[in-house]
DNA sequence: ATCCTACGATGGACACAGTCCAAGTCAAGA
DNA sequence: TCTTGACTTGGACTGTGTCCATCGTAGGAT
């Protein structure tokens, strides 16, 4: 994670304590926190941590590219530190919990020309859902049904 | 429209004039509206019509598979009543038009199997994510750049 | 090492989407 | 027409996110 904080403070970003602990929670792999899950991270080591500080570095990392925002439910927002290797998400009906995947092919290339209405279509977000094992296991019923 | 209606009111659901009205402003294709631009449009109609009452008329569509939720940004969801017709959306960047398409093949086909952790996919929703015509000509930046 | 200052952090108010509830109203069957 | 359980209402409430004036500090300049 250092050469993330030594990449942004070569673009120059100033580098506070505060924007070293919430680049610091974001890492690892299928983390996809809610900023609120950050903040309550994040104030683990700096107790004085304000929300908004929270959301605006979460922000400035969305912008740098060096974070993406998944949006799997309409509740919160998610933020995903997996921003330089193209995926999508799966995601579990019963319990939340998501996994990033990687679709067969160019998803891009599945629309065809008649149905673009004209749009320069240049990006695409795939959310596949179903049941993890634990929920199938736990039988738990599909919201979504 | 009346269809619908004829065939709600046979699955026992009680026809009252303010769910008469949310049903018919949902009425035609590529309707994509917010649950507060259904109530704006039904207050036109029947102007003491509540946001709950309009909240629990679209729960109750959404749950009876008459309307499908959208959620293509994370500001509000979307209600869109073309839901006997499997489809994905088209959104523009630019100014939020959105385009029901449809994708060639079988979108759950392309997650293979070693991608699936154990899950039991049973859903896909995708988001293509482009310029209209419209906006590609005013130049309008793209806001996720 | 110290000083300066522009940029960042803070927290409280605010905005928006959506939910919940007790009380009043009404659709539709008897 | 009557009755009743389901529906509607409006307002309070929650969760997520934004805004702003004020205070604090990172890091370059000296």
């Amino acid at each position: 994670m250092s050469d993330l904080l030594e990449r942004l403070r070569g673009r120059g970003w100033r580098l506070t304590s505060q924007r070293r602990v919430v680049a610091e929670v974001l890492d690892g792999d299928h983390v996809h926190l809610t900023a609120d899950e950050v903040h309550a991270r994040a104030a683990r080591r700096l107790p004085e941590i304000s929300r908004a500080t929270v959301y605006n570095a979460l922000g400035e990392l969305v912008a740098l590219g060096e974070v993406v925002e998944v949006s799997t439910d309409c509740r919160a927002k998610r933020y995903d530190p997996n921003a330089h290797h193209p995926h999508q998400h799966l995601v579990c009906s019963g319990c939340g919990l998501i996994r990033d995947v990687h679709p067969y092919g160019d998803p891009l290339a599945v629309l065809p020309a008649a149905e673009r209405f004209g749009f320069a279509v240049s990006d695409v977000e795939i959310t596949y859902r179903g049941l993890c094992p634990a929920c199938a296991r736990a039988g738990a019923p599909d919201p979504l049904d």
